[in-house]
Formats: C-alpha cells, sequence, structure tokens
DNA sequence: CTTGACTATATAGTTACTATATACATTAAA
DNA sequence: TTTAATGTATATAGTAACTATATAGTCAAG
C-alpha cells in the first residue's frame, strides 16, 4: 500500500522497523528469504516499504514455529489458496500452543499455592485432619510389581498425564494399602496417583475418601521413612485410631526444590477410623 | 513420591518416559544440568523416577523461554523462596506470551476473512457502495514529506503498532487529500493508516466516515495507478458525483501471496458525494 | 555363540542467528 | 578540506540446544 517507490531504507533503518539485527536481514537476503527490492552499485541493500508486510508474515510465521525453511517454501509457491491453507493450518497450531500456555499457566498457580504452603508448615508437627473428598487420577495397580512391570507402569501413566492433559501441576503421589502398610513395607505402594482438583469427563477417577487423616512429615531420605511411620502410629493408637484402608505420600520438598536429598520433605497422609 | 530407589531407568527408558531424543539426556548430563542419580562400572547412566519430577519442571522452564543456562543458574541455588519466585517471575512471562499467542491468532482470523473475500472479488468491477464508519489508527501527516521525513513517519507508525498491539491483521493502507488526487498526485498520501474493527480506549483514532464510495481495483505495478484512477473518476463523472475528502488505497494482493508485482492488487476507496 | 538391541563416547552437522574483523562509503564537524 | 564518526559491505567464527553419525563395548535370547 506503499507506492511511494522512490522511497527506500537503508538496511539500518529497515532492521530498526522490523526490530531485528542488521544482520538478520543480511542472512535472509543470503538464504533468499527476503532480498532487498534494489541493491546499487556499491551492493548497497535498499529496501521498499511494501517489504514490511512480507517481513511482518515471515514474524507471524516464525512466532507460530514455522522453520524458516517452510517459510521459504511457501514464499516459493505462493498463491491465494495457498495462503489460505497455510494461514488455516496456522491457526490450529497456535490454539494448541496457546492452550499449552494456559496450562502451564495452571501449572505454575498450583505450584506457587504448594510452596506457599509448605513455607507455612511445621514439619515437626502431627496433626489428625479431616480431609475433604479428593478426585485422584491412578496408575495401574503396581503392588508387588517387579522392575519391568513397575518401569512399565510409570512410563505408561505419565504418558497418560502428557496424553490427556493429567499434570495439573500437584506433586505425583503414591498409595500404599493398609496391609502392606502393616508389614512395614511402606514402599510397596498399590497406585501412583495425581491430583485433580478439576476433574474432568471421560476418565476413570479414583475418589479419595473424605475422612479423617493422621498427617506428619518426613525430613530425609527415604530409606527412614519407616522412623516417621512409627511416630505416626503411636500417635495413631494414642488416639484410639485404627489404621484405615491406604497411606498417601507426596514430596513437598524434593529435587527442584532443595539440593541434598537429606533436606527432601515427604508429607504422609494415614487414613485412619476409631477402632471398636 | 517414589521410595522404590531400587528402581532404575535406563537412558533409553527415561528418554521414552520423558519424550526425548536419548542424546539429549546425554546433552543434559554433559553441561551439568540433569545427572543420573547413578552409573555403573560399565558408564552406564541409571535416572530414578523422581527425576521425573526434575526433568518436568526443566521442560516447563524451557517452554516459558528460559535458557538451559538460566535453568543451571536457578538449579544451583534452590530453596523454597527461589523457586516461588521463580514462579512468580514465570507466571507474568507466559501470560504475556499467552496473550501474544491470542493477539497472533485474531491477525491470522482477519488474514483468512480477507483473502476469502477476495478470492469471491471481480477485479474488473467498479461499483458504488456505501461503507460504514471505520475506526482507523493514523500516522502522523506525511503530505509532501522529505524522504527522511516519510521514512521516520513509517518508523514510528510502525513502531507504535507494535508496542500499542494496534496490529489487526489488516492491511496498512493510505490516505490521499482530494486536493492531492485532483492534481494527479496518487502517490503523495496524507497518512497511512489501519483500521481497527475493536477500537480501543486512549488512543487518538480517526473515524472514516460513513458514506458512498466508487470501489475499483488496480491490478499491476503502482507505477501504473493512474490508469485505474482514471476509469474511476469516468464512472465517477458519468455517475454526476464529486471527488470527497479523501481516497483511501489498500493493498489486497501483495508479495505475501504473489511472486510478480505484475499481479499485485490495490484496492481504490474513493469518497464521493453527489455534485450540486 | 552369534545376532539384535541396547549402551557408551567422540565428533560433526543443524538452525537461526549474533559477533567480530576488515575494508570501503558517506556525512558532519573542525 | 581533511578528518572523525558513522554507516555500509563481506567473510568468518561463535552460540544454543539439540541431532545425527561413526565407532566400540555390553547384554539377553534363540
Amino acid at each position: 500500500m506503499f507506492n511511494k517507490n522512490v522511497k527506500y531504507f537503508t538496511t539500518g533503518e529497515f532492521a530498526k522497523i522490523c526490530k531485528v539485527n542488521k544482520q538478520t536481514l543480511i542472512y535472509y537476503d543470503q538464504i533468499g528469504l527476503l532480498s532487498p527490492i534494489m541493491k546499487d552499485s556499491k551492493d548497497y541493500r535498499y529496501y521498499s516499504i511494501t517489504q514490511y508486510e512480507f517481513f511482518s508474515v515471515i514474524e507471524l510465521l516464525k512466532a507460530v514455529g514455522m522453520s524458516l525453511k517452510d517459510i521459504q517454501t511457501y514464499m516459493a509457491e505462493k498463491s491465494p489458496e495457498n495462503f489460505l491453507d497455510l494461514m488455516r493450518q496456522q491457526k490450529d497450531i497456535v490454539a494448541k500452543k496457546r492452550r499449552e500456555l494456559e496450562m502451564i499457566e495452571n501449572i505454575i498457580d498450583v505450584k506457587i499455592d504448594l510452596t506457599e504452603e509448605a513455607l507455612h508448615l511445621d514439619f515437626d508437627s502431627i496433626t489428625i485432619e479431616h480431609l475433604p473428598e479428593a478426585t485422584l487420577y491412578l496408575s495401574k495397580n503396581i503392588e508387588d510389581s517387579k522392575e519391568e512391570q513397575f518401569t512399565k507402569a510409570v512410563s505408561d501413566f505419565i504418558d497418560e498425564l502428557d496424553r490427556s492433559q493429567l499434570d495439573t501441576g500437584y506433586p505425583i503421589g503414591g498409595m500404599t494399602r493398609r496391609e502392606q502398610v502393616l508389614a512395614g513395607n511402606y514402599d510397596n505402594y498399590s497406585y501412583l496417583y495425581i491430583e485433580q482438583p478439576q476433574p474432568r469427563e471421560g476418565h476413570p477417577y479414583f475418589k479419595a475418601i473424605e475422612g479423617d487423616f493422621i498427617v506428619g512429615y518426613h525430613v530425609g531420605l527415604a530409606t527412614t521413612l519407616g522412623e516417621t511411620y512409627e511416630r505416626l502410629f503411636k500417635v495413631m493408637r494414642e488416639k484410639g485410631y485404627e489404621l484405615g484402608q491406604y497411606v498417601y505420600e507426596e514430596y513437598i520438598y524434593d529435587a527442584v526444590i532443595k539440593n541434598r536429598e537429606e533436606e527432601y520433605v515427604t508429607k504422609i497422609m494415614v487414613e485412619i477410623k476409631k477402632g471398636c
């Protein structure tokens, strides 16, 4: 829309308009993606303002993730129809990217909330809490699983989190069945789980029961988890409770937040019921 | 949350879980960003499942645009407080990125609409149309401007489009004042403009008047625009109209869509009024 | 006991710039 | 009018974050 074709921009001026490095324009010229409309006898480049519209489409296509090579391939076969096709494809791609960012925003919010909460916790405390019903997405049953089975189950679980966008930012936890806990096998999980604060249709969710829990924190290596379990059970017995169906374990501080394994913090939630 | 520390993943298995190339994990190990929890005597790498949480945070930070170096810098100084700070920063960055993508989605929609419309146009037709009021964002006045002034004005205009997110995907057009058109100076624009279908507060917009226009299309180089203007004026006179305040020019097909300049199409909208 | 699938390292290639070195051109100030 | 600053150019090297390839050692199954 500028027929003032007499008026040209030098490489520096055009780079400033485009908000890129001058070298980038020279590079685009070299690879033949965007060449100046004119070169003078001294090989000085001159760009016309019509080329800005061209440049801004390149930027658009770059922003949606197209490679310069693919952009070039399109530019070699320009037509209104091809442009329409391209735009329609990119529309879907960019919508997907936008939704991904929205998911990341949610995950970040969850991480902020969880970390803020963790900062106010007293890791020495053992409390009896009434927890509301929670929706959990579970892995396959992994109780007594062998190495390959466990590996496969974890792999499948994480695959599904990715595929179905079930990664909410909440930690991945482990549920251990009452009988295993009583036998001292704290690390023989029945399921892995991840909390779903906004459960969606079409997934087989597990509803963690609403009820009373003894909640405590284990600071240190997983190998010494037994000590914390003993402390919890002591309180449980003192208060006249019996072990419920499941015990839940989640990392509060892990390798993402703490350097040394001895500083990792595990939250343990023991389902309890009044002894008869 | 997995104290089944006995169960390890080989590089290949872990790469599959993380959905990355095996070489990428080796690379991360080399730069010290994410090293396996264990190496055996044959230098085989073994990852524990706790490292997946770590990996997924790396992915999150990468997704919001952090460099591996910056991620590494954070990881060297981990603490709940630093993690919180980091997440709060990233929250804003990712929100900005999301809004950018939303803008791109809008631009793509506009480009699709405009291109679809263009496909149904008859470029030989000359029509008299009643156009509704339109909101335009204008450049500085560039009538009779010298080369540097013009360059500066264009540069400032485009800067402002970027800064204030006024790039709607509509073409940048040129408005020429009646007197210049009458004198045959079709290329002496008074203003550049871009249409704003959803005008926002706080900008000095120009309201293109609602009224009758002669609309025609010029196929070919801008240097021959005069011919099309003559055809338009002929129709104008025949129908007993007089030239209104401004003439508007926009590219329908430009370098983004057509290869050869002779195929470019310019839409010309001539404001008209009934002769007295 | 060999075959196929895995592991490792080392090195080179890739993309899209970005920086640097060197040389020539233009412009503004002394 | 010369000189200094700023601009242009090319050529080449460096960068980030992989990715591919070549070569060699390891392991488990038939």
